[in-house]
DNA sequence: CCATTATGCGAATAATTGCTCGCTTTTCTA
DNA sequence: TAGAAAAGCGAGCAATTATTCGCATAATGG
């Protein structure tokens, strides 16, 4: 009883450079049809014929058209997870502020790198099948931030580090969807949105 | 030179009972189907089926499978307005923290209502074609909420009425999708986020 | 230089699906 | 109640698209 070959495991890993980058060629292509012309027109004939491949050797490394988005959605994770704990790294001395608006940045760097990309991988990623490598990654990412305010003393740091999370990705998202790309705009209304989360603990009239 | 005739206005206006009956049928359908079964199920014949009519029917209200979710977004929005109006004009004497409240209560019940089909039907928004009237619908909304912090001398009502939006949007979908129900327990966090950002246009020290 | 394996190709297939059109049934109206 | 108008029907057309498969070309190892 042979294991059914998943739908979103590689076919075939690629041992020669040549097929390597065939691999890339598609990725990258998957990656600019997603972010510049749509849902839509993301069709695997069209993502060969953009990598410059044909959807023959499309289909050696992508076992089916999701498997595609779900490596480009593995990465984007990947990037954000060491993002984070760069700046997590280099804000371990800084007191809580410090430490949120570093995480701040990160969040806001990773957004702005490629922001159409970003959110359609993101819309896409509800709609696919859980993958377990990219849950754990996002696992990593959920523990490291609350470790974060943990560290810092935060009182209840699982719910508090939820509610950061989802507020900054809500004003950076709706931001960007607006056209918005500067990068200390953004960054300074999520420190205010994320101090004065932290802040407002302390109910209203003990000001 | 007739005008092309638009692919999301209604082919023909129900004027008897039935026919209105048939359309009500294809739009609730179609809502059950978007929340129920996702997107790949949406098609207009399991539309029609679900909804107990055949193709044909429903192609004499809808010219296209675009016209009927832009139909569900049109209605969310209007609902959505109305709530918000109630809100204002109920804690129309209320200080900001107070019509803060009410605003976070009238999100969070938009949201808890038919929660699966708010999120679907958000999302296939930024698909869409852009629609005057749902655009006007969220304008509508937009001044409603600037209208209240500049009522209360908010500074920059704009940005801020942006922020603290986009940012309860962001907390709500999170949550939702998580599988919370809790209305409490939402508004609460979403209290703490708004009165928060509220708070912290003075900066830390001055606490 | 040959055998073997890896890589690449793209026409063809099979399935899906948005939508039409000729027709029947129901309702309205005069 | 007859004729017209409205509503309803659903098989089938046309177009799209994910995926396969038999074959060609390139790299590798002995």
């Amino acid at each position: 009883m042979t294991q059914a070959p998943s739908k979103l495991k590689p076919r075939k890993s690629p041992l020669q450079d040549r097929s390597r980058a065939t691999r890339d060629a598609v990725l990258e292509a998957a990656a600019r049809i997603l972010e510049k012309e749509g849902r839509h027109a993301f069709t695997t004939n069209h993502i060969a014929e953009m990598a410059g491949i044909s959807v023959g050797s499309l289909y050696q490394y992508f076992p089916a058209k999701e498997a595609i988005v779900v490596v480009l959605i593995r990465r984007l994770r990947q990037e954000m997870l060491e993002d984070f704990r760069a700046a997590v790294c280099a804000s371990r001395n800084e007191d809580l502020a410090g430490a949120s608006r570093a995480l701040v940045r990160a969040s806001v760097l990773h957004h702005l790198r490629r922001p159409a990309l970003a959110q359609m991988l993101e819309r896409e990623e509800m709609t696919l099948p859980r993958d377990p490598e990219t849950a754990e990654l996002k696992q990593q990412l959920r523990e490291l931030i609350i470790g974060v305010l943990a560290g810092h003393g935060v009182a209840d740091a699982a719910t508090t580090a939820f509610d950061l999370v989802a507020m900054c990705h809500g004003i950076v998202e709706a931001s960007v969807q607006l056209g918005e790309r500067d990068f200390d705009n953004i960054c300074r209304r999520l420190d205010r949105a994320v101090l004065g989360y932290l802040q407002a603990s302390r109910p209203l009239h003990e000001q």
